[in-house]
DNA sequence: AATACAATTGAGAATCTTTCTCATTTGAGT
DNA sequence: ACTCAAATGAGAAAGATTCTCAATTGTATT
């Protein structure tokens, strides 16, 4: 419980990797392993120099075809930050939306999504199929409030 | 009703401007017409389009600034679509949410938030400070399901 | 352990999006 | 009409993302 990195294991990831035969290589290991370590959403910019001082000459393409690569499998979430900018983080187990803070950037998620109750009826009354939604909080969280 | 065009009127709009000491141009106002005009979120590039065509030598960089500016008049909301680009409409009158049409990308607006019965009871669970949230609904519409 | 092959990578070019600069124009108050 | 700050157009600049292609590297097979 001390290191959640690699929370899903190596060899898990190894696995998912191989069910979709898709090479499981250091880069795309590195740039996961920068996300599950972080508490907050990172820039692209930040992902490629956290792996570069993993894994020192990785280049920026690699970075952003490792994200959509893991995006794709489910293991990444890109988020729109408020300032238009798009972020990246491991994506929360089962279905739960992420509050970020305002202030520091650091990610809550909660499990709650209210849309599971509304949707029904939503699509009832506007006669739309939701197939999906995209539901983010901002705040203040404990520490900067302080 | 026939024409919801300008449904603020143009001297509602001319008033909006002078109270922040904005000066009421005529590119300010295709812009925004453009928005009221169309029934789906517009692309930079489709606006621009519009609007050139209703005032031609319109420059792409004016119909950035002019977003900005309505966006910050609170006339116009930015959306991220699923394919991480970004999209402009007038923004709702009251607190309202989208619902985008993921094939002919048509939007709907829904009255129902379902955050504010939550946004309490979460702000006790997590000890942030809900600020603000942004939430988007998916699905097929009515047309583009038959 | 060595081999072969397709997938992946690095580097930089190319493209696309957004912002900036600055000379010129224009809205709005006088 | 006159003045002045605000806004515009054009293109440069900056930033973000994708593409190209030769070289490299996982993985399955021997």
């Amino acid at each position: 419980m001390k290191d959640k990195v690699f929370a899903k294991g190596q060899d898990g990831i190894r696995d998912i990797f191989h069910a979709r035969k898709l090479k499981c290589t250091p880069q795309r290991l590195s740039v996961f392993k920068v996300l599950e370590e972080s508490e907050t959403y990172l820039s692209i910019n930040s992902i490629h120099a956290k792996v570069k001082a993993l894994l020192p000459g990785t280049g920026l393409a690699t970075v952003y075809r490792s994200l959509d690569t893991l995006i794709d499998l489910g293991l990444v979430v890109k988020v729109h930050l408020e300032d238009g900018c798009h972020s990246y983080a491991v994506a929360p187990e089962g279905h739960r939306h992420p509050i970020v803070c305002t202030e520091c950037n650091r990610v809550i998620e909660f499990a709650e999504c209210p849309l599971d109750k509304i949707s029904e009826k939503l699509s009832k009354d506007t006669g739309i199929e939701i197939q999906n939604h995209f539901l983010q909080l901002f705040g203040k969280c404990r520490g900067c409030s302080a």
